[in-house]
DNA sequence: TTCCTTTACTTGAGTCATTCAATAAAACGA
DNA sequence: TCGTTTTATTGAATGACTCAAGTAAAGGAA
């Protein structure tokens, strides 16, 4: 099923912006607004900031793009949805890793005491330093 | 030992608007900057926003304050350190609540497989509905 | 195909949390 | 008490993001 489709199935609109941005954030990882915008046009041509905003809040509300804000950071979106990994950030240049579900398959989603919560989802993010700023030193 | 000492162990001076604003925070549970300020000013009287905004940074990066960041809100603060518990945040009215660490004593910090990060803290944010927006009917 | 309604895109201005910068005022060791 | 360093004040700036009004495109109906 190709992207249009995907669209479609969740009452979208087709674009070429719209696919445009699908295909950069499945292309590039954990990438920034700005960072899809300027991709983005790199596929299209000319798509505004605001169309880039306005497409990634589609698509997050839509279920089809994740969305993460590492405290600090602008927010970042990626194309891996619905199986519950979570993130490694880097405290020195703020890069994003996957991990999978500490728990395997299962949601994460016990903390020992809801206090009375309807707990719907776990956001792990886990801080530390990543290789490549270990070797540079500091 | 007082809040003063306490400042002074950490390598601070000891100012009105540090020891009112730690006060604030013990007091408040999970404030925003503003709320800081806010309460601050009914305890000292003048206290200007940025003055709140530095010595928050600067109780921060002591570990006297924990910052807390749930997406899309600004930035809260709590006086409960060092003991790696984990916040319920409710997706209808924001309220944050403390919970227990899911491994009890244990920090958290054992992702399956940390891709050759350092990881020094793990961040966990459960998201749901509080009890009382569940009866308010949403 | 053409028309029409709905949805998306563009442009430009606005908001909010937060930070920067320069001056004034306290803290605290000498 | 003095002098240096740190902190507070005031005011302006930044950056991420949103709102609003008009234009353009999508896709169903005629």
């Amino acid at each position: 099923m190709g992207d249009a489709d995907v669209l479609r199935q969740v009452g979208l609109r087709v674009t070429a912006a719209r696919l445009a941005i699908l295909r950069t954030v499945r292309e590039g990882g954990h990438l920034d607004v700005d960072s899809i915008h300027r991709r983005t046009r790199e596929h299209v041509g000319q798509v505004s900031l605001q169309a880039v905003y306005d497409a990634l809040r589609a698509l997050h509300e839509a279920g089809l793009l994740r969305k993460i804000e590492p405290m600090g950071s602008p927010a970042r979106y990626e194309a891996r949805v619905g199986d519950n990994h979570h993130h490694l950030v880097c405290r020195t240049c703020g890069s994003v890793t996957d991990v999978d579900c500490v728990k395997g398959q299962a949601p994460c989603l016990d903390p020992t005491d809801t206090s009375g919560y309807l707990v719907d989802e776990a956001d792990i993010t886990f801080w530390g330093i990543c290789p490549r700023c270990q070797t540079k030193g500091n």
